[in-house]
DNA sequence: CTGTTAGCGCGTTCAA
DNA sequence: TTGAACGCGCTAACAG
C-alpha cells in the first residue's frame, strides 16, 4: 500500500559512488577499517539522498530490534502515563524505541500483548500486571525464551525477575510520623481491602509508626473501606461517631482522603485545625482542592526510568538472566500541603 | 546478546513435516490454496513447537510493519495518555502495534521522532505538534515519502493531511448558552492569550452565543488572563470590582475556572447561587472540588480512536494521499456539575 | 494443491 | 582498506 516512493538503500549509494554495499554499510556505521575520505564521501551522499537506514533489515540481520515492549493496564491512568514518560526518555537516550500494549486489566489481553512482543522480537518487556492476572505462564514463557523481563509497580514475587516498586511501607510510616510531628496524637487510618498487598503493607507501616513512637494502638481508630470517595466519606463518619474521635487521619489513598474531607466539611470540622488529613498517591487533584491535600508521592517517572535502566544495565553487563534479579525499591516522597500542616515548619 | 534459545522458524516446521517453507507459510496464513489437512497439520505443530512468526522478517518482505508511530508532546500529560489509550485500542483491533515518541515540546526532539519513525518504517505517523514547532519540514518530508500522516489536536493547516480536532468554537458556544439557560444574564469570559488559536476560537464562540440570544455584548465582561490558577484568581477579582459584576463566568479552561472559584470563595460569594462557573477541558480535578466544576469535555479517547480510524479507512480504500484530506471535527460534550446548575433540570 | 526460486536491505564473515 | 558472497526469516511469482 502507498509505496510508490523509492527509498534509498545502501546499494543505491554504493552504485552512485562506485563502491560496494559492504563498504557503504561500514562507512555509515563508522567502522574503523574505512578511510576517513570514504566515510566522508558516503556520509555526504547519504545526507544528500535523504538516506534513512532500514531498521527492519538491520534488526533481522542483527537479531534484535532496539525496542522496549511496555505492557500496562491502561495509558489513560495517570500513573502509567507518567511511567511511560520515564521509560521513553531513558529509551530515547539509548536510541531505543517504545512499543505500547494495554491489557485493560484483562488477563487475556495481557497474554495477547506478550505474544505481540514475542512476534515483534522486542529486546525487552517492561510490564505491570493486570489486576485480574492469576496465571503467569505468559511471563515465564518470556523468561524461558530468554527475553528480558522487568516488572514495575504491580509485580509478582513468583516471577524471579528484576523489578521496581515504591516502598509503600515507608510511605505509610512517614505519613503517620508526619501527623504525629504536627502535634496529633490520636491518628486514625482508613484502610483498603487487606487482600491487596499494597493496602496491607500501608496498614503495617501505620501500626509500626505508632509503635516506634510509643503511641497506643487503638483498633477502633482503624476502619476498613473500599478505596472510593464514597467509602472514604462513610468511614470518616464512622470515626466521628467514636466517643473519642481522632485528631488526624491517614487515608490509604487520595480518593479516600477526599471523601473523608467532604465528611469533615459537612460536619463543620476544620482541616487541619481539628483533624489533619493525609492521603497517598499524589493524584493530580490534590493540589487543587481546598485545603490542598498532603500526600505521598510514588515517584512514577523515576519508576519508569529505573525500570528501563534496569534493562540497560543488565544488557551492558552481558546476559540478562545470569545475574540475580535486582529489586529496586523507590523511596516515596512526602508532599506537605495544607490538609496536614498545623505548624509553620513542615 | 542473550540469544541462546533457538527460535522455531517456518523452515524448522517444514523440515519436520517434510514440506517446504512456502507451504508452511501459506498454511499459517490460511491461504485458500492449501488443503484443510495440511493446514491442520502445520498449525498443530506450530502450536506444539511454540512457533511465533518473526514479524521483522515478514515486515521486511512485505514492505510495511503494521506499526503506528505516535508522536506526542508528553505521555505525562493526561490528555495525551487518553489519546494513546484510544489509538492503541483501535490499533490492537486491527492487529497493529503502537510506537511512542515524545517531543517534550521540543522541535528538535520532534524531528528526531519523525526520523526514528522513518527508520522504523512505521505504516503511519499520528502526531500532535509541539508548542514551539515552527518549521514543518520534517512533516512534509513524511508526506513526500508517501508515509501516511494524521494530525490530532495540535494540528497545522499548512500541512494538508487528515486530522482530528475538537470543535472549540461549539464548546464555547454551548458553555455560554448553558449559563444563559440557567438563568444568568451577565455572562463574563476569562479569556486566554489571543495569539493561541484555540483560545481565540473560544472567545468567538462566547461572543456568538451572546449574539444568538440577543444579549448585549459588554466588553468590560471580557478579561484576558494567562491561563493559570493565579491568573484566574486575579481576573475574577477584577470582574468583582465592576460596578455591575457578572452573574456567571465562562473560563477559557479549568485551571482558570479553579482560580476564579477560589476568588469567589474568598469573597464569600456563593457558587452557583450568586455567580455560576463553567470551565473547559474536563481536567481530572474538576469532579472532586467543591462545588464540582461544570466543564466541556474534549473527547480525548475518541480523538485517538478517530485518528487511528482515519488511517485505517484510507488504507482500506487504497492509497493514502490520493484522496482529499479529511478533517474530523469532534463535538465536545458539556459536563453539567454543581458549579453551574441553578435549576433542577440541567 | 504444493514445490522452486528469488529477493526484501543489511551486516559480517573471508579473502584480497 | 575494500570487495564478494552469504544468510537473517519470510512471502510472492511462477510452475507443475
Amino acid at each position: 500500500m502507498t509505496e510508490s516512493i523509492h527509498k534509498t538503500t545502501i546499494t543505491d549509494l554504493a552504485r552512485e559512488l562506485q563502491l560496494t554495499p559492504s563498504t557503504v554499510s561500514r562507512a555509515l556505521n563508522n567502522h574503523p577499517a574505512i578511510s576517513a575520505h570514504t566515510k566522508q564521501l558516503v556520509q555526504a551522499l547519504a545526507l544528500k539522498r535523504h538516506y534513512q537506514p532500514n531498521r527492519i533489515a538491520s534488526s533481522l540481520r542483527l537479531g534484535h530490534t532496539r525496542i522496549l515492549g511496555v505492557l500496562i493496564p491502561s495509558a489513560e491512568i495517570n500513573f502509567f502515563g507518567s511511567v511511560i514518560h520515564g521509560i521513553e526518555n531513558v529509551a530515547r537516550q539509548n536510541d531505543y524505541s517504545v512499543l505500547i500494549f494495554q491489557s485493560n486489566e484483562d488477563e487475556h489481553f495481557e497474554q495477547q500483548g506478550v505474544q505481540t512482543f514475542l512476534r515483534s522480537r522486542v529486546s525487552c518487556v517492561l510490564a505491570s500486571l493486570a489486576k485480574e492476572t492469576t496465571h503467569l505462564r505468559h511471563f515465564t514463557e518470556l523468561k524461558r525464551r530468554g527475553v528480558p523481563l522487568v516488572l514495575f509497580d504491580r509485580v509478582s514475587d513468583e516471577l524471579d525477575v528484576p523489578s521496581v516498586v515504591v516502598n509503600d511501607y515507608q510511605g505509610a510510616l512517614l505519613a503517620t510520623l508526619h501527623l504525629v510531628q504536627q502535634g496529633c496524637r490520636r491518628i486514625a487510618h482508613i484502610a483498603g481491602q487487606q487482600h491487596v498487598p499494597i493496602f496491607h503493607t500501608r496498614l503495617q507501616g501505620y501500626y509500626d509508626a505508632l509503635q516506634q513512637l510509643g503511641l497506643p494502638q487503638d483498633d477502633t481508630l482503624v476502619v476498613y473501606g473500599q478505596v472510593t470517595i464514597e467509602s472514604g466519606y462513610q468511614c470518616m463518619r464512622q470515626l466521628l461517631e467514636l466517643p473519642e474521635p481522632p485528631d488526624a487521619v491517614f487515608a490509604v489513598e487520595d480518593f479516600t482522603a477526599l471523601g473523608a474531607m467532604e465528611a469533615l466539611k459537612d460536619a463543620g470540622i476544620s482541616i487541619p485545625g481539628d483533624i489533619a488529613i493525609i492521603g497517598f498517591a499524589n493524584e493530580a487533584f490534590g493540589k487543587y482542592i481546598t485545603p490542598s491535600l498532603s500526600t505521598v508521592d510514588q515517584q512514577t517517572i523515576r519508576m519508569g526510568e529505573e525500570a528501563a535502566r534496569l534493562y540497560f544495565d543488565y544488557a551492558a553487563k552481558g546476559s540478562f538472566y545470569e545475574t540475580p534479579a535486582q529489586k529496586v525499591v523507590l523511596d516515596p516522597v512526602l508532599i506537605y500541603r495544607n490538609s496536614s500542616l498545623r505548624l509553620d515548619s513542615g
